[in-house]
DNA sequence: TAATGATATAAGCATATACTTATAAATATA
DNA sequence: TATATTTATAAGTATATGCTTATATCATTA
């Protein structure tokens, strides 16, 4: 999730379009004019930033407008801090990792698991 | 700037290694024993998060002992909401499409630059 | 000095990504 | 109904990315 966003916001144009919408809703042929790029390449971003949940669009006739989506931006930003300070013990994706942590206390690099690390 | 650092985090190996390396700094075998991956593996991410600037390295003989960028990291969370937020007038990257944006207040889409926007 | 250990880098490969042009689909208008 | 307009999607292509295996580099130790 974390992940998907931040792909999302790696990418020159794709952080251009989401600059543009913090000011204000736009069409996708807004975006073409303002950006002075090709249509199909906004809508292909667009795609990947409403995948990751960052944009909204509504339809408004023939035209969608789209909408950033502050509430979840902030919330990751945010988010992303209190993860990287959270003990590791509290996020099953990482429980092997953790496990294998005291492996490595203290010591030269030099040991093989199973050696003098047991997991049980 | 944001964009190297979104990059660098949008890729569920390279955040797996920032996570671990909020918990201590750790070295490259390190890495390589808690995430049972292979060596270049971590060598090539780590490559990223240093340009990056979100993994700091300090040799110590033969090793080359990581550690986060918390300072960057955090920063970079604060800043983006921060420019997220900023007037568009304010970046100046952007002028250009600062310079578009009058063009289309509370317009219909079918109008191309040059008819009713006038740049000057 | 020879052997070992830790890390970096190179080469090769498969997949992903960002773009272009062309076209489809859907709504609006003449 | 035919044409415009807006958007999405498909196909093709070039480059980037992430991985593997093999090797180079450099420090350590025997």
């Amino acid at each position: 999730m974390f992940e998907t966003i931040f792909k999302a916001l790696g990418e020159p144009t794709r952080l251009k379009i989401i600059k543009l919408l913090s000011i204000k809703e736009l069409c996708v042929c807004d975006l073409e004019e303002i950006m002075q790029i090709s249509q199909p390449r906004i809508s292909q971003h667009l795609k990947v930033l409403k995948y990751a949940g960052l944009v909204n669009e509504r339809k408004e006739g023939q035209r969608s407008i789209c909408s950033l989506n502050k509430v979840l931006l902030n919330n990751t930003m945010d988010e992303f801090q209190e993860y990287i300070d959270k003990p590791l013990e509290e996020i099953p994706e990482l429980a092997g990792e953790h496990s294998r942590i005291p492996c490595i206390d203290g010591e030269a690099c030099k040991r093989k698991l199973g050696t003098n690390c047991k997991i049980e």
